[in-house]
DNA sequence: GTCTATAGGTGGATAGAC
DNA sequence: GTCTATCCACCTATAGAC
């Protein structure tokens, strides 16, 4: 059971997430969401000690949306049809949620000046890089892929998805159709990636 | 010759430019801009009309460095050594000058609320794929890529180069080691994808 | 073309009553 | 835990004198 408190929290988390999906990270003020969630702006002190604080907890939820996309690609049976259906829903997951993947993998990084609240060498991407990383060292095992350092092979394939998923995101591949034409050619081009790599 | 009020532009236009490398365009204000400059604020809008008219010079000043890197591939003497130049020019721009490829390419755009001046139809971006195009074409006339759709060829070549230098700069690669380890990583990764276009 | 002064707004965060 | 009231910093942009 949760307390009055509790609910108020999650309240503020839901109304912020759909603002930060509306308008984005850094357009999302705090009076907003304590207005959508019915209580004054003050009040979102009591269950967060910062703005950040509140941001990180949206974060967290695209995060773990991401996961459970990951995970699906598991239940596949071969090595070979996990590592493609792996790079499916990498592109699925950045394709139905745009502002989640913007917000975890384009948003501003390295020197640049941090919005996000996610810090710049949080364990979660890392954790992300050994998924693909186990997922190519199935796959060399197995003899789909040509034998060599996983972790290259690894950052090969995620700079592939994540270009496609980048570039689409911005607009620069509008040429490839709409979802579903962009859809097949990124399994097309994923075919042609993974003939470079092969055994 | 050039009139007091031009050089106080192009004052204007540097320290903005220096200002935006150093706190990204989200945080740059144009009374900082102007204070740098050594005017007052409300100077700036004797030169411009507004702040995003600013930032659109700055943006284009990023935009002409980019291109004078990519011009000098065309200079290599064959179509795959034009092609691979290209994809080195392309992240040496990248890796030599982060924030004006956050600000051009990485930045948001598609349906995300826009923070750059630059317009998500921008011609430029067609300009820089029609670039890509144009090479894919030569190698395919020297029969250096298999033949096949030059705009599909050059989108997955674009997402390459582009994942990687996203991906590096977002902190993910770091993996790969310092800038001049990156390089002959992204250099052998060329080559593994150009494997798999390889006539 | 530049200035001072200011309008008019948004934002994060706090004080203190209840 | 929630409120009202408020502080303080910052922003873009304009008005009008010089």
């Amino acid at each position: 059971m949760s307390t009055e408190g509790e609910q108020t929290r999650a309240r503020l988390v839901a109304e912020a997430r759909d603002l930060y999906l509306e308008v984005g990270l850094e357009r999302l003020s705090l009076r907003e969401v304590a207005r959508r969630s019915g209580v004054s702006a003050p009040a979102v002190y009591r269950h967060f000690d910062s703005k950040e604080a509140l941001l990180a907890e949206v974060c967290a939820e695209g995060f773990r949306i991401f996961s459970s996309y990951l995970s699906r690609a598991l239940q596949a049976p071969t090595a070979r049809e996990r590592m493609t259906a792996s790079a499916e829903q990498y592109l699925r997951f950045a394709l139905e949620h745009p502002h989640d993947y913007r917000a975890i993998f384009m948003a501003g990084a390295g020197d640049g000046p941090r919005v996000l609240p996610l810090p710049k060498n949080d364990s979660r991407y890392a954790g992300t890089f050994q998924f693909l990383v186990d997922r190519v060292r199935e796959c060399m095992q197995d003899k789909v892929l040509r034998k060599a350092d996983p972790d290259e092979t690894a950052a090969i394939i995620w700079a592939h998805v994540h270009g496609l998923a980048s570039l689409r995101l911005s607009g620069n591949l509008s040429r490839a159709g709409n979802d579903a034409q962009f859809k097949k050619f990124y399994m097309h081009a994923a075919e042609q990636l993974l003939a470079g790599l092969a055994a």
